[in-house]
DNA sequence: CACTAATTTAAACGTTTGTTTAAAGTTTTT
DNA sequence: AAAAACTTTAAACAAACGTTTAAATTAGTG
């Protein structure tokens, strides 16, 4: 996880860890500092204030967030393949980063447009041509024919909300976080399954 | 919505709104005592404190989620049907409450088991007896055999991910608020149409 | 009306917050 | 080696925080 010794990694990436976990409020500048093994005042020093590092940090977990979409949308194989290795990869980078999601939407909420506009993610996204691998997929009757909108929605709302709902879950079933994570596995094959059998039905 | 016009009930009410919108650590004592109209030293004086007021709110919001729920669960109608008319009240409470997911999952991962025991919204699922239904109804080869938490997983996916993630989803679409809900009227029929065609695969 | 209890307010409490300052330490440059 | 630039620290800053106190106001009771 370390991927550099310098005052200013160390400081990024414990404020990262730190953030995720907390959230913007709900933790403070010294707590940071400390968890990078320094004083507050490099905090500032490296980063304007708490407010302009945490923006850092967001961007920064955007980026890797949605890097690992975008590689699976890019690659040059059929589409329901892709569905599959989709679910297969979110799944993957969810057990490695279970957090991400929660931080990405409760955080996100709270900043306006301008913000994500900076990250430039759309046209990345749009560069991947997956838009148009679904249209042609629909229009040979492949693919049942649902807005891209909705099927982003299938799709992101079986992969995260397990990751997201982690606690409420946990707390209603009484499982112990070992047993959570291999309910997860056994529920991914349920997801992808239904997924594809709806998205694809002549399949 | 106002309830109640006693000076208890104002401050709860305020309370309410700003918690689930801004989290514990996201509000003051004083802006919850602004929005009820008052002085800040009556928020500790008909509760003890802040953190005591907090776990009232969620207890509160905690039933009130769960009640929806477990009425439908109680009825006494097929499970193909009990399972349609729970996505269409899920729709419908969370269309009147987008807050309260994000919130409830938020803020309950913060909090640890024995508060959640004490909601005792376990026991009220129990007596609902869905459980048994669930169990007959895959006896008979009418549901598929999937285990309770997967269930409870698929369907809570699908039900509340579009509202958790409405600012994302909103964001990447370039969507505004009343697109988004006219999005959602129809990713209710997706839902609907994939999960009972892969819950009840016979039918 | 007088007296008591409950309610509401303004003010203050000690902490903690994000941030800044100024000095000390370290490295780089000349 | 001296000077300049960069890095790190301890200390302090004002502002905001949750909470408490004591006085003022209102409501209830005989």
């Amino acid at each position: 996880m370390v991927k550099d010794h310098t005052t200013e990694a160390k400081i990024k990436d414990a404020a990262r860890n730190i953030f995720i976990s907390k959230g913007f409020n709900g933790c403070t500048s010294r707590e940071i500092a400390k968890e990078a093994g320094m004083n507050v005042a490099l905090v500032n020093y490296y980063f304007k204030s708490k407010g302009h590092l945490f923006d850092i940090v967001v961007s920064s977990v955007m980026k890797e967030f949605t890097l690992s979409m975008i590689d699976i949308f890019k690659s040059n194989i059929p589409l329901i393949n892709k569905t599959r290795i989709f679910i297969d990869k979110e799944y993957e980078f969810l057990s490695k980063h279970p957090e991400i999601p929660n931080f990405i939407i409760t955080e996100l909420g709270k900043k306006d447009k301008s913000f994500f506009e900076l990250l430039d993610i759309n046209n990345e996204i749009k560069e991947a041509k997956i838009f148009e691998q679904i249209e042609e997929s629909q229009k040979i009757g492949e693919m049942r024919k649902i807005d891209i909108v909705s099927i982003m929605l299938l799709m992101m709302s079986n992969c995260h909300f397990p990751f997201i709902a982690k606690p409420m879950v946990q707390m209603i079933n009484s499982l112990k976080d070992d047993e959570y994570e291999k309910q997860l596995v056994i529920h991914k094959q349920y997801v992808t399954e239904m997924i594809i059998g709806y998205l694809f039905p002549t399949k």
